[in-house]
DNA sequence: TCATTAACCGTCG
DNA sequence: CGACGGTTAATGA
């Protein structure tokens, strides 16, 4: 697993329209004009990185803000012994790591692809001009940044939480909240992970998290088609989670759609 | 490369 | 002791 080297696309017609598409779709900038956006995409760069290359490393200073305009993104940490903990998947239009951009301090975590990806660099220098320019985005930022919060107290719940079993269904459970599409009567997880991922993400081995995903497809609970997983049984797999001990709304029941806005009133 | 199974083994309640 | 989960190895797709 390599460096991802400087596969900086030149600038063109074609990836400033990208550039302005994937950001008028993010949610930091909900609220400008497209004229506006498209200036803020003027001073943004364009990367190409294959699949499974490093975008940064965990420790390295923050060199601005990644977007993801195409492919997937894994945040993890490395571990001594090799093993690998995910704290989050990411898809297009997400940012990689907020709170790094924002307050230039190292990056928290490692972000890998997982597939050939495409992503805007939005300089942080230009980061912090948009907060003056625009009061908005601010505004837009606190937001995202307490969802990237709960996600942070979810990874630590299911740390807390005492089996395999409990974390590898609150995994799941988070997942189907990021990715879930309701599907006849199934939830669909539209986001391909190996085993691997799973266990990574749940900190489990793979052999584990396959022993108990296994269990969970025998019962009916769960089913897996080319990486992509669909939850048959939520009840189930809430059951399995422990979630009466939790305090996470990982409310898969409620319709998921988009993720609902931190509606604070007021801070 | 990924998924699966099984035997084995140490830890802990 | 027995459940749980990591380790190792083997196998198939």
């Amino acid at each position: 697993m390599s460096r991802a080297s400087g596969s900086f696309i030149e600038p063109s017609a074609q990836a400033q329209d990208r550039t302005v598409a994937a950001l008028q779709r993010f949610p930091l900038v909900a609220g400008l004009t497209r004229e506006e956006i498209a200036e803020i995409a003027a001073q943004c760069s364009l990367h190409r990185i294959p699949a499974h290359k490093r975008v940064f490393e965990e420790g390295e200073r923050s060199k601005g803000l990644w977007v993801i305009t195409a492919g997937r993104v894994r945040l993890h940490h490395l571990m001594a012994d090799g093993r690998q903990h995910v704290v989050g998947f990411r898809a297009p239009t997400a940012a990689l790591d907020l709170s790094s951009a924002l307050d230039g301090r190292p990056y928290t975590a490692t972000a890998t692809t997982m597939d050939d990806a495409e992503l805007v660099l939005v300089p942080r220098g230009l980061l912090q001009e948009l907060g003056k320019l625009y009061p908005v985005t601010v505004r837009n930022a606190i937001d995202l940044l307490c969802l990237e919060v709960r996600q942070r107290d979810i990874t630590t719940a299911i740390a807390a939480l005492k089996d395999a079993r409990g974390r590898i269904g609150c995994a799941l459970l988070q997942l189907a909240r990021q990715f879930g599409r309701k599907q006849g009567g199934v939830l669909r997880i539209d986001y391909r992970l190996t085993r691997q991922d799973i266990a990574d993400r749940s900190g489990v081995t793979v052999e584990t998290a396959i022993r108990v995903m296994s269990d969970m497809q025998q019962r009916g609970v769960l089913r897996t088609e080319s990486q992509v997983i669909e939850i048959l049984e939520m009840e189930h797999v809430r059951d399995s989670a422990s979630c009466e001990d939790c305090q996470f709304e990982c409310s898969v029941f409620a319709p998921l759609l988009a993720e609902p806005p931190c509606e604070a009133e007021a801070i």
